[in-house]
DNA sequence: CGAATAGTTGAAATGGGTCAACCGGTGTGG
DNA sequence: CCACACCGGTTGACCCATTTCAACTATTCG
């Protein structure tokens, strides 16, 4: 968590106006909310430009006014609390595909940080741009809904791992929700994913020590469940899935795998007016 | 947690189409997002009718397909996910004002259950007339938009709670966020209020035992900040706020007492069409 | 080469859980 | 109207999961 700022870099792709999304969006979008590729394009249209910072960089500080909406394109962050005598809190792990700063539509100012676990490379949506696409388009307003509906169901179930499951669940349960999540996005393979994480970062997400997550994490290999290199390019393998999830308690449904239902869908399309951009 | 099942009562204010509000939720509303009489009035012209349940009864489960959206009017309710051994995590509770099940507008099923703590009154909107209502009124997309970013504010602080705070700071912080919410509706008083919560739904809140919970309380009580009376009605009194908040670690900010920035509000009213009814 | 970072391991300390008993009030049925 | 059961709170003794403190290793970076 160091220097703030970032490099404006419209980097290799960084026309303002419409700059170069990683499928990765347009993928959920498609498969949750039934999204096609005519309307995402209007997203798209009013990406302003992508940045890419370093890893440790701070992309939002708690008690800062909100800058624009944030979708990351590549790389990993992390959104936290930090208690006046420096603990921390991890709320959750921001992958590829994720918005960052949604609630900028609505809040003047921020109550989270979030900083750059490994080189991440996002695109900014001015807020103004981002509602006015909103009531143009319900189905996206929709879309947009559904994703921090989806965030607020992986924060309850990260908040029953830290009030009810043992430090050794609550290990498994991040390595198993982790893995699906790079799964979906076709960042994982069949057994495993590469893991930017450190063990502190790890504690710091599921309320423990690093020292403690270490002996899980030893305890999980000593039984058969995971194998994880350090060097050169830190990887977890997941050696056994069943038993791991079984470990864990995980249960996939706050995931919502299933996507929007139907019905509403055509209640958000019903006025949605396609021609008018 | 009992039988489901509500007695559709439309209680004796309880025609269909503009059941009466309480007028929490109008406040709320007006102070965090500039919502005026008049837009308000939309949103309870929509409201359905109004039903009454009693204390312990399941308002919704995990698993089961969403009904309507509902706003409590009077009594409080917990939301909560139990695990397959039982245990279980409460992440909220839900006071005069608060929407339930605000996520239907976006997907299919629950993944939580809510029941009634004390007796519960809430008025009904069919989901289909509540996306019709966002769309026609912007502003009042903003400030549903608003109460979900809220409600996730809280559950970080929550998070918070469960991953970094010891059992005395996470029960002196439950109550005075209990406190601060309720006196923001005007129902508590300066120094304290009614307090319908076993020590068992504080643990299932908190992450910890009952028992534990009472040892807590006894601190609090032996160190001069609070004093409870369970008969004849549970009370809780606050003894000195500015001690409690203090071992509690509490920050407000996240309650966002500051309500919508202007330049938000601005941009939602913007494409507003009052007329268009 | 030396410093800084991440991981690993052990021993001791402790916060919170578990088990068990008891109390007081309230409600119910005989 | 009383007896009894039940629920929620209260307290104590003991136990164990996790933290804390401390040392040591391997690796990367300047």
């Amino acid at each position: 968590m160091q220097k703030m700022g970032e490099t404006p870099g419209r980097g290799r792709n960084g026309r303002v106006g419409g700059a170069v999304l990683t499928p990765h969006a347009a993928r959920k979008f498609a498969a949750f909310a039934g999204i096609g590729a005519a309307e995402f394009d209007q997203l798209r249209a009013i990406a302003q430009f992508e940045s890419a910072v370093a890893a440790g960089t701070d992309i939002m500080r708690a008690g800062q006014p909100f800058g624009p909406i944030l979708l990351v394109n590549e790389g990993w962050a992390v959104r936290y609390r930090t208690r006046s005598d420096g603990r921390r809190q991890i709320a959750n792990f921001i992958l590829p595909g994720d918005f960052m700063c949604l609630d900028a539509t609505v809040m003047g100012h921020s109550d989270y940080d979030i900083s750059a676990v490994t080189a991440v490379r996002h695109v900014s949506f001015r807020v103004e741009d981002m509602i006015g696409l909103m009531e143009r388009q319900p189905i996206l307003c929709a879309a947009i809904f559904w994703c921090t509906a989806r965030e607020e169901a992986m924060l309850l179930e990260h908040l029953v791992s830290l009030g009810r499951r043992s430090a050794y669940e609550r290990v498994a349960h991040l390595l198993v929700e982790l893995w699906r999540r790079l799964k979906s996005l076709g960042l994982a393979d069949e057994d495993g994913f590469a893991m930017p994480l450190t063990q502190e970062l790890i504690g710091d997400c599921v309320g423990l020590t690093s020292i403690h997550v270490n002996r899980m994490m030893r305890a999980m290999q000593a039984d058969g469940l995971i194998s994880c290199a350090h060097r050169p390019s830190h990887h977890c393998r997941i050696l056994d899935v069943s038993r791991l999830e079984a470990a864990a308690g995980f249960e996939e449904g706050y995931l919502h795998l299933d996507g929007m239902p139907g019905r509403v869908r055509a209640a958000f399309r019903r006025s949605g007016r396609t021609d008018k951009l």
